[in-house]
RNA sequence: GCCACCCUAGCUCAGCUGGUAGAGCAGCUCACUCGUAAUGAGCAGGUCGUCGGUUCGAAUCCGACGGGUGGCUCCA
């Protein structure tokens, strides 16, 4: 045996993996869950029989975490089927930091009912069952849990035609079909929790039965548990729908209807202030502003093919005299209709029209989520229409673009994705989508951005990159992505006249930078936990003097900010300076200038930096220049 | 949309097995004029999401509707 520092021993053949660990030392059979022998993880039970390389996996390897999830999973399925003897269990996978079982059972487990599992589950643990792992021939297995009445394992084996020999593992009285490998014993789980149920369809399929899925997760300690709880919690308290009320940024009100979101002052400040920004960039930038209406006639949507492929996401016709129109669900067929407006020369192209356009998508009232998902939003949309020649260039520039712009955000972290041609349903010829394709991971490859390519998962109508994000908390969020369409150019015979005065057709380009608006600043607040940067900071200073007696300079000092374009406010209350200073932190407003009786006879202003504390006295001028620099 | 759960004052929440509502914060008024995260007192604020049913009586039980939360992709 090949041992992970290189060393060999020699063993006998048809010695497990466990006696084998424990030949290595007591300390290290204690703590091993698993091994891996040629790089394939196995229970501690495989027996050896040939030479071999081999690792002992323990509760610290990185291959731990998904052993311990996973036996988890089948403790805690065994816990409901004691408690529910008619439950039938269906699919229960380990997740990254969790792991869930989806079970039929009636009635559906509600939360309160956690409590009881767990205790169960306790029960399991605690009796230290084995764990055994056996294996079957396909058809033995069905045999198996059809007399068990496990239907949907019987579903799962009548479809893996390619195995004919599975494996089973039990635990006690507990079966379950499971490639593995698993802990030897339920007591080797240490430190487990279970999360939340939920519904979930069989198979992921609507039309399939509602499951209840029950979350959970299982750790090798205490610590890392109540680490992972922690987490949980800390994102609970960045929650943008919960920060948005408090900061008073926007609301989603009932009576408005859900998915709509009412901007409020503070919120409209960070929009415009983002929005500013992103059309100084693509002035810059060569892009053209251009603002389109918000609904347009049934014809449009006909020719660009939405009222085919994308009426189940677009809100229901209005009756205007004659006509029916629909609420815009995309800006691009508005944008073609402009470059449609005359005769384009290529001498013309790249023409970039962008435009920060507001859509309306009617969005499964399940899926709504605060800022994240809405029914009505901004995109921060552009098309580029340019020729095949101009391709290259123009991609690089794109993901360039979107990159640095996306900085500008503090955002460092990116998870870059192609997606490439589906398999089936797909519009244009295979060569424009190689062409396409081939474009993408070039500029990719040239700016020296690593990607992963997502087979097939392209839209129908032309390959694209996505650009992820990661937060603060190491969530991932897409914001960009970039899309090819051969679609639209097609429908709305889009043309240009090529150098030699023939009629071509363009490649057309949509890409959004923050995706939408909205979510980009939910995204935003989640990020910060609500303490914006300093530039970006609803309101950035606020005044606050102790005493009525100064609040004359201190509106001096106010206006004197205000003039020089400070988003600042004035605390003119009769409260104690203390409480003044608590309100503005809770605000999270990042510099509080204070005003007593010192600084008025000195001329200064003493500031204090969200959560930093007082960073000491200044002059008007110095106190702005802080301000300004924003640190 | 579907499944489970939830909806009481602007916000966060109490209100046991049915006997017609309560706190803290916020708001308003008054007093206080205070040096870096909560000064005190008083006042006001709710047809308990909506509609219907059961009942002598409903915030409480039942139903429908509206809204919200978690989830519905990651292979046994």
């Amino acid at each position: 045996m090949t041992l992970p520092d290189g060393s060999k021993i020699e063993v006998e053949s048809g010695i497990t993996a466990s006696e084998l660990a424990k030949g290595l030392g007591e300390g290290l059979f204690k703590k091993a869950i698993a091994a891996k022998i040629n790089n394939q993880l196995v229970d501690l039970s495989f027996k050896i029989e040939k030479d071999s390389s081999i690792k002992i996996i323990t509760y610290n390897d990185p291959e731990a975490q998904e052993i311990i999830l996973h036996t988890t999973a089948h403790v805690m399925a065994q816990a409901v089927k004691r408690l529910y003897p008619d439950a039938k269990i269906a699919i229960g996978p380990a997740l990254e930091k969790r792991f869930y079982y989806d079970i039929d059972v009636e009635p559906p487990i509600k939360e309160d009912d956690l409590p009881r599992i767990e205790e169960e589950m306790r029960k399991i643990i605690k009796a230290d069952h084995p764990i055994e792992r056996v294996e079957m021939t396909r058809s033995e297995a069905i045999e198996f849990f059809a007399d068990r009445g496990e239907i949907y394992k019987v579903e799962i084996l009548n479809d893996i035609v390619d195995t004919e020999v599975v494996s089973i593992y039990r635990q006690d009285d507990f079966v379950d079909l499971c490639r593995g490998p698993h802990l030897p014993s339920t007591g080797k789980i240490r430190a487990f929790k279970l999360l939340s149920v939920a519904g979930a369809y069989w198979r992921g399929d609507s039309r399939n039965k509602m499951l209840t899925r029950i979350y959970g997760t299982s750790f090798p300690t205490r610590e890392a548990l109540n680490k992972y709880l922690k987490f949980l919690e800390e994102a609970k308290k960045r929650d943008h729908r919960v920060l948005g009320r408090q900061l008073e940024l926007f609301d989603i009100n009932e009576n408005v209807g859900p998915g709509l979101v009412l901007w409020f002052p503070k919120g409209t400040i960070i929009r415009k202030i983002i929005e500013d920004l992103w059309i100084k960039e693509h002035l810059e930038r060569g892009y053209q502003l251009v603002q389109t209406p918000h609904i347009g006639k049934a014809r449009l949507w006909e020719i660009s093919g939405h009222l085919g492929f994308y009426r189940e996401s677009m809100f229901d016709a209005m009756k205007v005299e004659n006509d029916e129109y629909y609420v815009k669900p995309m800006n691009c067929p508005f944008h073609i209709m402009i470059y449609k407006s005359k005769t384009r020369s290529y001498r013309d192209l790249p023409i970039k029209y962008a435009e920060l356009g507001t859509v309306y998508r009617y969005e499964l009232s399940g899926v709504l989520h605060g800022l994240m998902r809405v029914r009505g939003f901004t995109q921060d949309d552009a098309h580029i229409i340019c020729t095949p020649e101009q391709l290259d260039e123009e991609i690089e520039k794109l993901v360039e673009f979107s990159i640095s712009f996306l900085r500008n955000f503090g955002f460092e972290n990116f998870d870059i994705y192609v997606s490439t041609r589906p398999e089936e349903k797909f519009t244009g010829s295979i060569q424009m989508w190689d062409v396409a394709t081939y474009s993408l991971k070039k500029a990719l490859e040239k700016l020296n951005i690593d990607y992963s390519i997502d087979e097939g998962g392209g839209a129908f109508y032309g390959p694209k990159i996505d650009i992820k994000i990661r937060d603060a908390l190491e969530r991932s969020w897409q914001c960009t992505t970039i899309q090819f369409d051969f679609n639209l150019p097609e429908r709305f015979d889009m043309s240009y006249i090529a150098e030699d005065g023939t009629k071509k057709r363009p490649y057309m380009i949509h890409r959004a930078i923050l995706g939408s608006i909205e979510r980009f600043v939910g995204i935003l607040l989640e990020h910060s936990a609500g303490d914006f940067p300093v530039w970006l900071a609803p309101v950035q200073a606020v005044v606050l003097p102790i005493t009525d007696k100064q609040a004359d300079y201190a509106c001096e000092v106010f206006n004197y900010m205000k003039e020089r374009g400070i988003r600042v406010e004035l605390n003119n209350r009769s409260q104690t300076i203390g409480q003044k200073i608590r309100e503005a932190e809770l605000q999270k407003i990042p510099f509080m200038l204070i005003i007593g009786e010192k600084e008025v006879s000195t001329n200064r202003v003493s500031v204090r930096r969200r959560k930093k504390g007082s960073l000491g006295v200044f002059t008007w001028e110095e106190t702005f220049n802080l301000i300004k620099e924003g640190k």
